[in-house]
DNA sequence: CAAAAAAACTTTAAGCTTAAAATATCACCG
DNA sequence: CGGTGATATTTTAAGCTTAAAGTTTTTTTG
């Protein structure tokens, strides 16, 4: 949630660029504009989703999100491989794992060939509860994007795939000044 | 961060829809994998100008959001205005404004009218550091969408604006199945 | 006016999240 | 084999975030 004006600079526009004498730096408020409104857009997602999986399901949004990964992955996965395609802290999944083996719904056990590394895996319980959330789930957010004709679902992926690619060239780039 | 598969779902594809036989309930996939790209963009740009805030300023996205808010309001905002503009709860308000009083930064009073409401705003200090941070907060952000054309900006932005409404529409309407 | 409802804000408890430091184990190299 | 560096994970401290309950003040309403 958050970052910046969200929905006022998203909003309203204000490009009071011409009042920027300023030297070197060009005007970039198309950019920040653009940002705040994928900001917006994506928090109102997500508060929306949270909502109802507490709702509905007495669940947290990262603990769904943590099921989802191992859903597809009997075998099990280890922490660092979860804490990379969740794009979170090592710490966090420790944190989330425990409370999810706590509820029965995750198991870890220890490997075999690297006794640093660990595997969790869903349990019955766990394939079987993310299951029904999952089918819900998948309707919530259809129904949010509703509104948007199928070209128009195709272009945004498009573009978000180009943005995404921006910004990883960016990030990758750069890593000092 | 997070949020389901991001990265994964949204890099691979994995259409087994044709398994799903299923009664009623159609196949939504498309809009599935948007709201997970969607995410992963704003994940990664969030990650990445959090790092920055925090190298280059020692701040808190948060405490950069809610400075933000208040730029252009010189005679101050109320913690309610804020909550709703920022998005976040009244709770959430009062623990960042409270720690950026500590700072020096922003200020509060009672309003005069009405006792129980709080008006807050930046002082000179807070309005020094902002200026100086947003600045650069603007640059970031220009360099992470810098693959993308204008036209493309613009794209994206409508596109945007259209999933926005779609949301507001699906999450006002239906508060109950 | 007095009671009831609403509004603005704070507090609390719980959980999420991160960065950084600490542990433990593994892999490699001489 | 012994040391060095890398890897996998956990721990810690701090801060963010929310929902729900609580406080104070204002507004509405009978």
């Amino acid at each position: 949630m958050s970052v910046e004006a969200a929905e006022t600079l998203d909003a309203e526009v204000h490009l009071d660029s011409e009042s920027r004498a300023h030297g070197d730096h060009a005007d970039h408020k198309a950019e920040l504009r653009l940002w705040l409104r994928l900001l917006t857009c994506t928090t109102m997602i997500e508060t929306e989703i949270r909502r109802r999986m507490r709702e509905r399901f007495d669940i947290t949004l990262p603990r769904f999100d943590l099921m989802a990964q191992l859903e597809r992955t009997p075998e099990g996965m280890t922490l660092g491989e979860l804490s990379k395609r969740m794009m979170v802290s090592n710490g966090n999944v420790t944190g989330l794992v425990d409370r999810l083996v706590t509820e029965g719904l995750l198991q870890r056990r220890q490997s075999d060939t690297d006794r640093r590394a660990h595997y969790v895996s869903l349990t019955a319980a766990g394939r079987r509860a993310f299951a029904a959330m999952a089918d819900e789930h998948e309707d919530w957010v259809a129904d949010l994007f509703a509104d948007l004709a199928p070209g128009e679902l195709e272009a945004l992926m498009t573009l978000l795939g180009k943005a995404k690619a921006s910004v990883r060239r960016s990030t990758q780039n750069a890593v000092e000044t």
